[in-house]
DNA sequence: AAAAAACTTGACTGAATGGTCAAAATGTAG
DNA sequence: CTACATTTTGACCATTCAGTCAAGTTTTTT
């Protein structure tokens, strides 16, 4: 499990990193209303009142496991290489993505709980931050476009299918599960989605040079 | 607003349409349980214990509404026609898929948040009807592609990358608008959205001649 | 136009839950 | 080892909210 501290004492390190991890499980799974404090409390293994010791409000666990989160999932976004190989560069992208739902689904269902709900607390954040992110990352990618190495395709677009294709087998993994072949939702599972998608996805994009 | 009634007498069926098209729009906002019954009492227009007298239990509603959403969306995927053409069938259900999203985007998150948190109330549904109706329109992409009408792409995750890209729209909406230019969120922004997806979604399964 | 059935609601109730508080327990510095 | 600061918690409080109930109003039936 994740811990995050920056605080004061040694304890209050430790403990905060615990409830950190525990709100993540809670929240992702039952939304904010959805969830008690004192849940987070028992995940956590300590009393109601210890909790708020170190997060007076329900609200400031929230916002904080937020706030951890959005990093993990901007982090591969910004490591595009303007200078990489275009299809290359998308591709270990969308890898590192997949790779994301697989290993941190709640993170990804926290965040796509948050949204789904108008994004109350972090709506400053998407307009400002994340804008300016993708507004860059649309330009490396107009700029490809224009060298040919990429078929002329609408950058905020083809962001969003990548975003919402990746994140749909973290946030709709039960549908997913329940609507695949049985024996295709083992192991390597989350590789073959991987692949199968990019097959699709490289092949949208890549230049077109016949016709 | 769409209404549904199947009951009873004529003030029965007037009532429950209108509670329902409160809770569609409550439900979808807040989620299950960030919603109140006094809330979806006052949005339609009745006190809480009338409304009760219809439903009698907060879950009641919800299941309901459910229900009737996973008609909506279900009803174009069914349209697919095995005998049309494959580009333009797949072309013609995203379409209508993405002018759901801008239509009835409640729908659509109603639909997510349930599947986000496990979907305690249609996991069966999904494993049996929804599983049924995705086996089906596989098998049909499957043919295609034996046919050399369309690339050899999974027909599950092409169906997911489906879902997931024009749902995107509807359930991260506040998203979508929050990073893209000022000036492309307005009027038609969903007929252009659709027009950049199936770019780069068709190419990616057009059969492939060349190489 | 009665009588019966269907509908509506103000006033409750009980359980859940976010948050407080004061006192006890534990850790730490000198 | 002692004084001080930090951490921990049982007991509590106030609010919110799902659901009840009994008494009234309206609609339908005859």
């Amino acid at each position: 499990m994740a811990s995050s501290n920056n605080k004061r004492t040694r304890i209050q390190g430790i403990n905060r990193g615990i409830i950190l991890d525990a709100a993540l499980e809670v929240f992702s799974t039952y939304g904010f209303r959805g969830s008690t404090i004192d849940q987070i409390a028992e995940k956590a293994g300590m009393s109601k009142p210890n909790l708020l010791y170190y997060f007076p409000r329900k609200e400031d666990i929230y916002v904080t496991v937020l706030e951890n989160t959005l990093e993990d999932w901007l982090t591969p976004f910004r490591d595009i290489d303007p200078d990489g190989d275009p299809i290359e560069e998308l591709r270990k992208y969308t890898v590192h993505k997949m790779k994301l739902s697989a290993l941190r689904p709640e993170s990804s269902r926290l965040f796509a709980n948050e949204i789904l709900h108008g994004a109350p607390a972090i709506q400053e954040f998407l307009k400002t931050n994340l804008k300016r992110l993708v507004d860059e990352k649309a330009g490396v990618i107009k700029l490809w476009i224009s060298q040919g190495k990429l078929a002329p395709v609408d950058p905020y677009h083809l962001i969003f299918m990548i975003w919402a294709t990746t994140q749909h087998y973290a946030d709709f993994d039960v549908q997913v599960r329940a609507v695949l072949p049985e024996e295709t939702t083992n192991g390597d599972f989350f590789d073959d989605a991987a692949d199968s998608i990019l097959n699709i996805l490289l092949n949208g994009i890549r230049p077109r040079h016949n016709v």
